[in-house]
DNA sequence: ATTGCATTTGCAACGCGTTGCAAAAATCTG
DNA sequence: CAGATTTTTGCAACGCGTTGCAAATGCAAT
């Protein structure tokens, strides 16, 4: 049997109001009742039914954490640390697996009917009327990994992905490379587009030096290599790519390597991420640093902000990058 | 504004009632009047409080995911098939990380507070005091990786472990492998225990076997890497190891590569659970399978069950596991 | 029409807490 | 000690739905 305010009251010879308030944080309550109440509860082991409680006070503390990307191992540490950022709050996430969810509208309802007090859409992929219509139907919501703008219509938390583009593309110049590639993950996505504009536009300001573009249609690995698989097919004179995701790179490494080609000796990569893996003795891969824990710690700072303040007028923060300098490109000249 | 029941029954000018048998299953309502009502509910963009609802019918379809384990990227497999399974059955889960809670009181305490119908906890590392605390409380639990038993006094789902211990021993000894050695995860977990003891009971069948033993004290990468540095430092005689998980079997291999030795050349290495890894092209680890599909849909078919019947039996399931040869073993003699 | 039965409907109470308000108790003034 | 304040308390209503029950309705058969 579950164990009620009305058992906790009856014991302790109080009335249920007097229970509620011992345990709201700055209730009107005296010393004396309290240790009463704090006896009797202690006693039936009660603990107070947040569910109900939400019902008035209209908060659940529950954070819709909604994602599409289960693949990619980077996922785990962005995983790791938002449940742990939430829980440090008190919040609590409720997750949500949108792999193969296409209508905004089903996961709004979803969310709308565990009342949940915001949304935090953790993906890269997604496309932006994701967040937007949980922002419609008036549920606090911010997109983590999403494009940052000017004149956001939702918050948005992330990097530059432009100025990434434009990062590898310099390095990639700065080592001497003048064939370079792109090797973009889903290219519907506007992080996608984003990281090739700015490598372009990086590229196209460096005389003599030549670009071309590989889309793979996920961040996976298997896709990473295909896509690399069928450039080489076509005979890629390319010497060195910027990959848009670690584990694309490291596919695309696999590929070239089973080719007979040498990484960094014959063809040079760059991954974008940091994950955890890229570290790793025998990986080793040079890669352009994502500031994950910022970007979550932010976005956590944010949906948290919106609970208080609901109206909260759109913002858009943007972290930035730094290469890692690992062992996939050759050494500066 | 939120719009409930009572804004529905207005607009459609019937009683409150009349609406939430509109949203119930089976309950009794004519086609006219749910017309109405349905009609109604789609004007105002109404669905149902699932919170508020809870209160009366005592399930709020909320499933606690309990786990402790976010660095190791199987994991990340397995919370993709865990939320979609439980998706799939209209269940939500309520994440948890544990990664520094060492007392299960307060998680109960937590789970409790959001009322959630079941709990289930994913990993082989957790003390099973865990998931007994669940069922103390009175809260529907299945432990999955857990360590199977014949009288379990919580649901488990898993794999035998001593049976892979012997299947590892086997396959090495079957190799023409004579100096067999273990790695394990952290030593006080019973899947750790269990892996070594049947490990060992197998080998000490073969004369002329002869058996070692390491402990990383996580399973992770780095932890695999620094205990095969310290075992070679040591001036290692083994030539083959069996480690409790990949990702240590990838570390593993990361520092005998390092210290010169060919893998599996020199040394083998077989590990256990076959993330998707473990299968990419230049990794190709020869392992032991874990089914972890059937596991995840074992698991959830259990809680499922207990959301009918609380009462139900603890009950165990082990599932077969077996062997993927990739590139890590030599050949059969 | 009347009777008899099966459906459908609304009322009112309930699930578990919270909270505005007024009464009661405790504390402070002079 | 009376009177004025402040603090604490309980009552009752509320948040959003559900459900047992009795009244109302629909329908078929007489």
């Amino acid at each position: 049997m579950t164990v009620t305010l009305k058992h906790v009251a009856e014991r302790a010879g109080v009335s249920r109001s007097a229970v509620s308030r011992c345990f709201t944080e700055g209730a009107s309550i005296s010393a004396r009742t309290r240790a009463k109440v704090e006896r009797a509860a202690a006693e039936l082991g009660y603990s107070p039914n947040f569910l109900a409680r939400s019902l008035t006070t209209r908060s659940t503390r529950l954070i819709g954490l909604v994602s599409n990307n289960f693949r990619n191992p980077v996922f785990l540490q962005i995983f790791d640390l938002f449940t742990r950022g939430l829980q440090d709050r008190g919040l609590r996430p409720l997750l949500v697996n949108l792999s193969d969810e296409t209508d905004p509208a089903r996961s709004v309802q979803m969310l709308r009917q565990y009342s949940v007090d915001g949304v935090i859409v953790a993906s890269s992929t997604l496309p932006s009327g994701f967040a937007r219509a949980f922002r419609e139907a008036g549920v606090p919501v911010v997109h983590a990994f999403g494009r940052p703008d000017g004149t956001p219509d939702v918050h948005v938390v992330g990097i530059d992905n432009i100025a990434c583009g434009r990062m590898a593309a310099q390095t990639l110049i700065g080592r001497g490379y003048a064939r370079l590639g792109f090797l973009g993950g889903p290219e519907a996505a506007s992080t996608t587009q984003d990281r090739m504009a700015g490598f372009l536009a990086e590229a196209a300001l460096h005389p003599g030096t030549g670009t071309s573009i590989r889309f793979a249609d996920a961040y996976s690995f298997d896709a990473g290599r295909a896509a690399m698989q069928t450039e080489l097919a076509a005979g890629s004179k390319t010497e060195a790519w910027f990959c848009g995701d670690d584990v694309l790179s490291l596919g695309a490494i696999s590929a070239l390597r089973d080719a007979g080609q040498s990484v960094p000796g014959d063809v040079g990569v760059i991954g974008l991420n940091d994950m955890e893996m890229a570290g790793w003795a025998g990986v080793e891969l040079t890669t352009i640093h994502q500031p994950f824990a910022e970007i979550i710690a932010a976005s956590i700072d944010l949906i948290a902000a919106m609970l208080d303040d609901p109206a909260r007028p759109p913002d858009s923060r943007s972290f930035p990058c730094r290469v890692v300098d690992r062992g996939t490109l050759r050494a500066p000249a």
